[in-house]
DNA sequence: TCTTCCAGGTTAAACGATTAAGCGATGGCC
DNA sequence: GGCCATCGCTTAATCGTTTAACCTGGAAGA
């Protein structure tokens, strides 16, 4: 391979013209630029990246896989991490992917990527409440920027606008006739369950009606999760007429439980879930559901960081995408009383 | 950030015995090893990625992510990279994600990330017949694998049984009584479109039959190819009674058609698919199909690419993974006739 | 006793870039 | 004419490792 070494040979310049010529730093004639970039062109040259970021940055941002089964399998995630490398790429920059194993920890592999300069930030996803690894990252000096609700300070976060989405859903539910709207939650140490609830109580607030304790119930992330929520439910002395489930999967299992129920989803019962999972679109019936950009989501992290670790960021506030509600055939005025 | 240096003067040595008592080369009293770690674990000692690199490998395995719309959206190729970053992980090697935009080809970020020793060896997917890709990156010297079937001398191939499956497949569908059976077929510059299409005509071979050419169709690979491919068929003086379809999405589009045209899925038609992508086990009803086994796919290529780099490979020969027949609902024998 | 060898270190030269500091020529200004 | 800036370039230090080559003291073999 070439270095610069031979390109200056070529060019008749010292290696460090070479280095102003293709990194646009220092003054250089026009002259002597072309002699530069006909002998790069030539000795087909590309820079040592090893080489150069042992002065500067590595250019490489950072994502450490969860260890769990569905990983990258998660359309979420995977869609996330599109948007990321997309992300990055416009900003010149690649996108380290490093899988925690049962072996290695997330938080000690997020701590080796940056301690040995091999990325220049790190890109966390899922955050608790409280979350230790923001904890130890920051404290050990690596940018880092969080998906979800803002969470530390020091580490900017972007994320859905949970708050905004629900309290749209619900409106949506009320605006149909529903009184009685249930809301499958998210495990309350998940960062993004409570702006979720939120939203969800103001708009039962804005019209008036006091939230039922009985019809909010605390689930896990998984369709199984949403059918046993979905059962509890149901077995309730009043049981809801529209449900509101902060994820498709959980949507998706309350949908099941229902149908076992002998009801007929979108008729007997109202639902919206929350992220517009390719399959919510397939699903029979078509799911009522908001859409989570999660392209976007990915590609506006990867900026935010990117300019962060360059301190280009200049303080852009923590931003929240918008959740359109996209309507299919799982809402619909709720039955007449029998 | 401490380095080698800061390291090596606290445990009073000289930096060269540092790096061999952390890399396990050169012969170290077990006094002066403990002390050298200790000195690393005071230190919280991490070698400087760049640095290192620059004198080794960068023990990085490179993807480069196709600039078309589904990318890594497709839950095929979100479930492979999953397994190469685990197999990479194995290795303690990490995979490097570059994302082709419509700006820079795929072919030259290949290339680059190569020629910058950002990466020690790529992975390369959807490979057509005499890929372009494979040629110049051999030619510079790049070790690689591709995902697939082999496509070129010296660039080592692992995939899946497309033959076998394909076989097995129709075998199936024989069995159960099948005799006009219709395949859908992939573009044929795909170099997975062969291996299929010759599993299925062997099948029909070892039966005793003579293949219609009418009932082999050559779509593209979305739902809507299977969508136009399967009127195709279904226009035909004498239609099939069962379809092979090449891939899932094929396989969804099939079913799309068939429904439009009044026939029972599973019932009056049979139908194969081949991925058994998530939504397969979904729809309605679920999908029969070859299931791919992505993740494992993944782990393999990685694994397979980090010996390659370090040529350590043993010219193990290329590979290829069973599909096992996921039966479900979509495969009947043939309704009696009219 | 004198080599020879080896284990267990050290020294210093890479690796291939970036970049601060320096340096000669040119031109402007007083 | 003398002085100072500026331009365009070079020199050389630096980043943090790895590793070939060399050194040294003591044990083994002759």
């Amino acid at each position: 391979m070439a270095t610069i070494k031979d390109v200056a040979q070529r060019a008749r310049v010292s290696t460090a013209t070479v280095s102003y010529v293709l990194n646009g730093t220092g003054a250089v004639t026009e002259a002597t630029r072309r002699r530069v970039l006909e002998a790069v062109e030539a000795l087909n040259y590309h820079p040592h990246h090893a080489a150069r970021s042992l002065r500067t940055r590595a250019r490489t941002l950072g994502l450490v896989l969860p260890a769990g089964s569905p990983g990258l399998a998660d359309p979420a995630l995977a869609e996330l991490v599109a948007g990321l490398a997309e992300g990055a790429a416009a900003l010149d920059h690649f996108l380290l992917l490093a899988s925690a194993g049962p072996e290695v920890a997330e938080a000690e592999l997020a701590l080796e990527l940056v301690a040995t300069n091999r990325v220049d930030g790190l890109v966390l996803l899922d955050l608790r409440v409280d979350d230790a690894r923001v904890a130890s990252l920051i404290a050990a000096g690596a940018p880092c920027v969080c998906a979800g609700p803002p969470v530390a300070p020091g580490c900017p976060a972007l994320g859905y606008d949970f708050e905004g989405g629900a309290r749209e859903a619900t409106r949506h539910l009320l605006a149909l006739g529903h009184r009685r709207i249930a809301l499958i939650a998210l495990p309350s140490d998940l960062a993004a369950s409570e702006p979720f609830t939120e939203g969800y109580l103001q708009a039962l607030d804005c019209a008036g009606l006091v939230p039922d304790p009985a019809l909010v119930v605390e689930a896990g992330t998984s369709e199984d999760d949403g059918i046993t929520a979905m059962q509890e439910l149901l077995a309730l002395p009043e049981p809801p007429t529209a449900v509101l489930a902060a994820g498709d999967a959980l949507a998706f299992g309350a949908m099941h439980a229902m149908r076992d129920a002998g009801l007929a989803v979108g008729c007997d019962v109202s639902l919206i879930g929350m992220g517009d999972l390719p399959l919510a679109a397939h699903i029979d019936p078509p799911l009522t559901t908001l859409r989570a950009p999660r392209r976007a989501l990915g590609r506006a992290l990867a900026r935010r960081l990117a300019l962060l670790v360059e301190r280009r960021d200049g303080g852009a506030p923590d931003a929240l995408l918008r959740l359109p509600l996209i309507i299919r055939r799982t809402t619909a005025p709720p039955p007449r009383r029998g």
